[in-house]
RNA sequence: GGGCGAUUAGCUCAGUUGGUUAGAGCACCUGCCUUACAAGCAGGGGGUCACAGGUUCGAGUCCUAUAUCGCCCACCA
């Protein structure tokens, strides 16, 4: 039997390891249909969050229900090396522990980098099981697997042949303190404070000199023009002429060119080819030097004679210094622009030039924006809307940037000698080819994620099983990096979507709707929740707590809530329990039953109908609503109440059982833990475990419309009868008068009227109860007060009220024309009834 | 500058293809220790659905415009 109190702790122990045990997590059953979502890997770099705990019960969800249903279930897990960010940590701890990390060989590093993967890939395991999810780990990868790698290396030499990725000299992100190139979406712009500063840029003959406005002073020395639109008649005439760069003192060109705005500054700008993507642009339509004057470390190097070695920051300090002293700065404007930081390492990119591997994206994004044109081939994103993202992405994309300057990740299958570049699976057999030092973009691999998990680039028997995955699961924060780049990889080497369903889930927000984070504090360890209230508890509330696509704002209380929710299923579950003691499994038949019964079962059918729609659709809040209201109302609150005055009857006790078994399984993806643990306490089962059993279907011979309608009459009689005794303030010293009917008996029980106290014979009426098909009058021994009078005027008036309503929407034609004919009659019934109430009160 | 979302009860959120007296949880008020559950039971109060128009017999829901908040993308010499 269970404990009186719902106790979570005692419930998860211990069950996790044992369904791993058992095998139950494990896919591969070839008579079933295959089912299949590859898990988001995590981030090899920290503890998961409240929006892991969420994406991944979405996931678990899922895969229990279709595994319940009858699926070979495939849920892959996996985790991602998660290249500058692990790298960073690593460094920070290296750092910590008094070593230098960049002057450890390449191979001693890495060793370090492993140590690190194992520590955290054994947190995460240990967080997975803690949230109860069901992954197949016989299957689990990680993006530096040699499979992988494999992966990785044939897309890199097939899309390298088919020109899709080249080496070129481009302005790239560069991340001086990673020291790496960034592609567009690692970074984050901000808004920071800045300024204006206005140099004098004087013409060859020093007869006037240009006001030049510019933000970034220290990149002055790359100089090799300034740009004036030609269309702008203040200073067309000007182009061809030079200028002396200032301080360096060398002259540099006026050129004519689009890029430079009149309207915008002074509409006089300095051209900086090795340091700017525009004026890059610029640099080639006009031929022009391309001089870099930083180190990797954004420390200026020898193309800036006097501020050799100086950061960038000092550099600018000391040149606006210098300007000043000769004269040559007109001013110094302030301004808020924003500056794009590298998202790992928080400072300012530094636009750079440098020698890079880019993937061509045109091709690529174009063919996802063909597919997505077919209905029956494109990535169907829930909620649509989220579809636009990607769209756009492919709409405005650019090349991409795919090497690093890091040591963790995959290496860049390409090798020199001399100037011959060799680019192949593996390394050239002849001596003297030396390997690319750099590694691939991170989200590379991550693009390759739902077929190099199942084996892809062999055959597998998984691959083509399992390919293209069902449903992925992710955040729309992810979207652009992730979503996107696996749909046209996918395409591009399956020809498939990479999975028929994009399911979109929103962030995890404080109560108060801030972002949370390590800097405001008000993060939230889901291992703490889990602790406090059961992992069950945290599961089913932020699974169901707003409509896919929106954010959650995460409210402790609600939890709380959600805890006392399974307390309820719990105590409901021990009610069954008791009154199963000797039931045994050849007495359990659907015959024989009552009224209540069959209204109870009616409303289950129903209730699994609704809720295998809704979970269908992967709209778990509804399934949830729809559960949580048919378990505490239906079930607890009415069935329970009547099964009470029945419980030895067989017809009930297998009605309970029925309901009971039903309530689990459909409970049971949301909150596996508590379902586990009643479903073992059953007298009899219908498998080893419900997580292997069967989802509950919809039965439409246990639809008992009939005494359905008469068990509602009944209750919502009941509900009148106590409102009216509850609003009048009757005391327990009432007495009624029951007139009619076959579920006499039922109500006299349920609303506990001693007979005793049935009379006819009082004198003074005070109030009629009547219902359709029941009829009570309430006699009470005290004279009716003023606050009766006003009670009772208050409702007649209420009535009046709705009553001329509905007299005048049934006399609008159009209404009762255009409105369905159910609509309409049921008006008339409602009408029909409070007029006959109305006339009640009003005797 | 372009796009997307939000705006519904004190708070957090639902609200299917338009169907006519708008729902839930928490909070609040009243009465109950009714042996599954007081972490509960019974009952109740509380909303001109941001705002202004429009379509319709009928609008929280569809259309147009506005406001406030949030997010994404682009630009920012």
């Amino acid at each position: 039997m269970l404990d009186k109190k719902y106790n979570h702790l005692e419930v998860e122990k211990g069950k996790y390891e044992n369904w791993k045990e058992k095998g139950y997590f494990k896919a591969g059953d070839k008579s079933k249909d295959a089912f299949c979502i590859v898990i988001p890997p995590p981030n090899v770099t920290g503890k998961l969050h409240l929006g892991h705990a969420w994406d991944t019960t979405l996931q678990d969800i899922i895969i229990r229900f279709k595994r319940m249903q009858g699926y070979d279930a495939l849920w892959l897990p996996g985790m991602d090396h998660a290249g500058i960010a692990t790298q960073a940590k690593v460094d920070a701890r290296l750092k910590e522990e008094g070593i230098k990390p960049r002057e450890l060989s390449r191979e001693e590093w890495l060793k370090h980098a492993w140590d690190w993967k194992k520590e955290y890939a054994d947190s995460i395991h240990a967080q997975w099981a803690k949230l109860g999810l069901s992954l197949d780990y016989d299957r689990e990868r990680f993006t530096l697997d040699e499979g992988l790698n494999k992966a990785v290396r044939k897309v890199f030499v097939d899309l390298y042949n088919k020109g899709l990725i080249y080496q070129g000299e481009r302005i790239i992100n560069w991340d001086p303190v990673q020291m790496t190139a960034l592609s567009n979406e690692e970074v984050i712009y901000k808004e920071d404070k800045g300024a204006f500063y206005h140099i004098k840029y004087y013409l060859e003959d020093k007869s006037m000199y240009l006001d030049v406005a510019t933000t970034r002073p220290e990149t002055l020395f790359g100089d090799t023009a300034v740009a004036v639109n030609p269309e702008d008649e203040r200073y067309n005439h000007l182009i061809g002429k030079k200028v002396i760069l200032p301080i360096v003192n060398k002259l540099i060109p006026i050129v004519g060119d689009e890029h430079a705005d009149p309207e915008f500054g002074t509409g006089v700008v300095k051209i900086t080819p090795a340091h700017d993507p525009n004026d890059f642009e610029v640099g080639l339509r006009h031929n022009l030097e391309r001089v870099v004057v930083m180190n990797k470390d954004a420390t200026m190097n020898e193309n800036a004679p006097g501020y050799v070695g100086l950061s960038r920051e000092e550099c600018r300090k000391q040149l606006i210094a210098d300007l000043k002293e000769q004269d040559l700065l007109i001013n110094i404007e302030e301004m808020v622009h924003s500056v794009g930081h590298s998202e790992r390492s928080d400072v300012p990119i530094e636009p750079y030039l440098s020698k890079q591997w880019f993937v061509k994206m045109r091709p690529l994004a174009d063919r996802v924006l063909e597919n997505q044109k077919n209905k029956d081939t494109k990535v169907n994103f829930v909620p649509a809307r989220f579809e636009k993202i990607m769209n756009h992405w492919m709409e405005i994309t650019y090349d991409w940037c795919i090497s690093r300057q890091l040591w963790w990740g995959h290496r860049i299958p390409a090798w020199y000698k001399g100037e011959e570049v060799y680019v192949g699976m593996e390394a050239p057999k002849e001596e003297g080819w030396v390997q690319d030092e750099d590694v691939l973009d991170t989200w590379f691999s991550s693009a390759l994620w739902p077929f190099s998990t199942l084996g892809w680039p062999e055959e597998t028997a998984d691959f083509k099983r399992f390919f293209p995955n069902n449903v992925l699961v992710t955040g729309y924060d992810i979207i652009p990096f992730w979503v996107n780049r696996m749909t046209f990889q996918a395409l591009e080497f399956t020809d498939k979507r990479p999975f028929k369903d994009c399911l979109i889930h929103g962030l995890i927000r404080d109560k108060l709707g801030r972002k949370m984070s390590k800097s405001l504090g008000n993060g939230v360890d889901p291992m703490d929740e889990i602790n406090t209230y059961g992992a069950d508890a945290l599961r089913f509330y932020l699974t169901t707590s707003v409509a896919s696509g929106t954010d959650l704002r995460y409210d402790e209380e609600k939890v709380k809530s959600t805890w006392n929710f399974i307390n309820k299923l719990w105590n409901a579950s021990r009610f069954v329990l008791m009154n199963l003691e000797d039931f045994k499994e050849e007495e359990y038949k659907l015959e024989n039953l009552r009224k209540r019964d069959k209204w109870i079962i009616t409303k289950l059918n129903k209730t699994i109908k609704s809720v295998t729609k809704a979970m269908e659709k992967y709209d778990f809040n509804i399934a949830g609503s729809e559960i949580y209201n048919f378990i505490w109302e239906d079930f607890c609150d009415s069935y329970i109440e009547m099964a009470k005055f029945s419980s030895e009857e067989l017809g009930t006790k297998s009605t309970l059982y029925y309901c009971l078994i039903n309530i689990l399984k459909l409970m049971h993806p949301f909150m596996p833990y508590v379902t586990d643990e009643i479903y073992n306490t059953l007298p009899f089962k219908d498998a080893d475990n419900i997580m292997v059993n069967s989802y509950p279907t919809y039965n439409s011979k246990l639809i008992f419309k009939e005494e359905s309608e008469i068990v509602e009459n009944v209750l919502s009689f009941i509900r009148k009868f106590r409102n009216i005794k509850a609003e009048a303030n009757m005391d327990k010293s009432l007495k009624v008068k029951l007139e009619n009917n076959n579920n006499y008996d039922l109500i006299i029980k349920m609303l506990k009227l001693e007979d005793s106290l049935i009379k006819e014979d009082l004198n003074i009426k005070s109030y009629v109860v009547e219902d359709n098909a029941y009829k009570v009058t309430i006699y009470f021994e005290k004279k009716e007060t003023e606050e009766d009078i006003a009670l009772k005027n208050k409702q007649i008036e209420s009535l009046k009220q709705s009553i001329a309503r509905r007299k005048k929407l049934l006399a609008n034609e159009n209404y009762v024309q255009k409105a369905p004919q159910k609509l309409v009659e049921e008006e008339k019934e409602k009408l029909k009834a409070e007029e006959k109430e109305l006339a009640n009160l009003e005797q």
